[in-house]
DNA sequence: GCCGTTTTCGGCCCGACTGTTTTCAGTCG
């Protein structure tokens, strides 16, 4: 049981009570309770043993006896009640974007729904009609949050999906004979999502690690085995798992395996007709003439007898790039980050303070960050007033003082709001280093509306990033409606960066949106939006995506100096952009 | 359900958007 599982378990008790229409307070408490064990950095069985539950934040001595109940007896009373109570389907409602428990009480009571299956079946017969607050607009609404659902069940996000692949590469490591384990497929491509995990080990006798890789705990289910390979169903997180392939193959076809079975399936389909022109053949076992192996232990030396350069993972997409002669060798790498310009300090929603913040990047080999916080229109992400923005900015400049080895720039992560102002006037702008400009309201709007709002924040002389640009979360939330076109022109023409936003829930621009950008000529910045020291590793994800854009470190601001920064947000100050004349 | 140098009872976090119930409830961040 981790905390994660106890999080996990008052989170669902919080959204069982909703659905009862309990106090609203009693249930925040829930969820309070859920959030603490969630942050906790200790493990909430040594927290207990000492005695130290009811004295953390929220934890009275109510929750720390449930708690303790869920520790020791991997149950819980209430939960057990409230199941019995509310149908435990109405939970996966919760995921379909406008639905919340009081509509989904409604149905459940009016309506008799309770589960997913349900509810397509009364859109579908017509029955939600009539409704208490279901009207046509809203039945809409639904059924296309119903549809999203279903088009994004499957699928794992990149970053979730790195975790699990991290955790089965270090227990496959530990099996006798196995010599070293690699990530292949979609993940090694750095796709923002995949359908499984492909991994690959080398290990001269397979069928003992196989035996054991499907042994190995977490393991929810084997699907199926066989002699040099495995798969099997790993948890992710709770309702949500995946399928993990094991192959186990000789150190001297590793190289052709791991190509193999990276992919993507055009680009080995293409490398194949390379192979098959020079009457060769190209497989999972290597690059073979006849009876004789022409390559097959390395990727470099397969590429190479094929005449063409070794392609990175994150390119094999089939777009062209078996035609290149070489391979920038500046594609963009984490290596190569020099700062991160946009993150939150506990001054708004973020968890750490913005020395930690500054020292945890400086460990991370940076030479700049900026601290971004919420505007004042995100009350409930604790926006700073523009008072306590000037406060904020001191305290920036304070602990700067103190602190060597990193520029810290103050900044701030201001609203567009529904009106396509921004959420601080320009003399407050004008007092900070650089300004993300970011649409968190009105996500609902057309794509003129969107496009409008973001143009009109682009031509503020201050504004010198826009934040996730197309304000997606990754098998949450669609894409708001955007001309990518005219939002990557006026980028180049107003000098405004356009934000690949590291988070692996955003990762926007998504890949193809950032290869427009880039062919613009507009400049990407590469920011995680952490919101906690360990959020700047995030970072990665954030490269993998440039990388399938095929960015090279001039595409990307943040690859510079802070001195070259500078002069990125000063030339635009300089220039005052005015919106192009119409027409 | 939690919490307290104003309180052991009576407060708890805010603001905007959307659709529709036409004066506001529900959802979202």
């Amino acid at each position: 049981m981790t905390n994660a599982d106890v999080a996990r378990a008052f989170n669902e008790i919080a959204n069982l009570l909703e659905f009862k229409g309990e106090d609203a307070f009693r249930i925040g408490a829930y969820r309070r309770v859920a959030r603490t064990v969630a942050e906790l950095q200790d493990d909430l069985k040594t927290v207990t043993d000492r005695g130290e539950l009811a004295t953390l934040p929220g934890i009275g001595d109510a929750s720390a006896d449930r708690i303790q109940e869920l520790l020791t007896t991997g149950r819980l009373a209430l939960r057990a009640e409230l199941a019995a109570e509310v149908p435990e389907g109405l939970l996966r409602l919760l995921d379909v974007p406008t639905l919340g428990p009081k509509k989904i009480a409604l149905l459940w009571r009016e309506r008799g729904i309770r589960s997913m299956e349900d509810l397509k079946a009364a859109i579908d017969n017509g029955t939600l009609a009539g409704l208490k607050g279901f009207g046509a607009k809203s039945i809409e609404h639904v059924q296309r949050g119903v549809e999203f659902l279903e088009h994004s069940a499957g699928l794992t996000r990149l970053g979730d999906a790195w975790r699990v692949s991290t955790q089965i590469r270090e227990a496959v490591l530990t099996l006798p004979g196995v010599q070293h384990v690699a990530r292949s497929g979609a993940l090694r491509r750095g796709c923002e999502t995949v359908r499984g995990l492909d991994m690959l080990c080398v290990a001269e006798d397979p069928a003992p690690v196989i035996r054991q890789f499907v042994k190995l705990p977490g393991i929810k289910q084997v699907l199926a085995v066989g002699n040099s390979w495995g798969s099997v169903m790993v948890d992710v997180y709770s309702g949500h798992s995946m399928q993990v392939a094991l192959r186990v193959v000789p150190e001297k076809t590793f190289g052709a395996a791991w190509q193999y079975f990276t992919g993507n399936g055009a680009h080995n389909s293409r490398l194949r007709e390379l192979a098959a022109r020079r009457g060769w053949t190209l497989s999972e076992h290597g690059l073979i003439s006849g009876k004789r192996v022409i390559a097959a232990r390395t990727e470099e030396e397969i590429y190479s007898e094929l005449n063409v350069p070794w392609i990175p993972p994150e390119m094999r997409e089939d777009n062209g790039e078996l035609s290149l002669d070489e391979v920038p060798a500046d594609l963009v790498s984490v290596e190569r980050m020099r700062g991160d310009m946009h993150m939150h300090t506990v001054a708004s929603d973020g968890r750490n303070t913005i020395e930690e913040m500054a020292v945890a990047a400086r460990e991370r080999g940076y030479q700049y960050v900026c601290i971004t916080e919420h505007s004042q229109s995100s009350a409930i992400a604790g926006g700073l007033k523009p008072e306590r923005l000037l406060q904020h900015v001191a305290e920036i400049r304070a602990v700067q003082k103190q602190l060597e080895g990193i520029i810290i720039f103050a900044g701030t992560e201001v609203d567009i709001l529904s009106d396509a102002s921004l959420d601080y006037p320009d003399e407050l702008l004008a007092q900070l280093d650089f300004v993300v400009a970011s649409i968190h309201f009105g996500l609902g709007y057309d794509m003129e509306s969107n496009t409008r709002r973001t143009l009109a924040a682009m031509h503020n002389p201050f504004v010198n990033c826009i934040g996730h640009p197309t304000g997606r979360l990754i098998n949450e939330r669609d894409s708001i409606p955007l001309d990518i076109n005219a939002v990557c022109r006026e980028a180049v023409r107003t000098g405004t960066a356009l934000e690949i936003n590291a988070n692996y829930y955003r990762l926007d621009l998504r890949d193809q949106h950032a290869r427009v950008a880039r062919d613009h000529g507009a400049s990407l910045i590469i920011n995680t939006d952490a919101h906690a020291v360990e959020q700047l590793d995030q970072m990665h994800f954030g490269v993998l995506t440039a990388r399938r854009a095929w960015l090279r470190d001039h595409d990307v601001l943040n690859t510079r100096t802070a001195k070259e920064v500078g002069h990125f947000v000063a030339l635009k100050r300089m220039k005052r952009p005015q919106p192009a004349a119409a027409g």
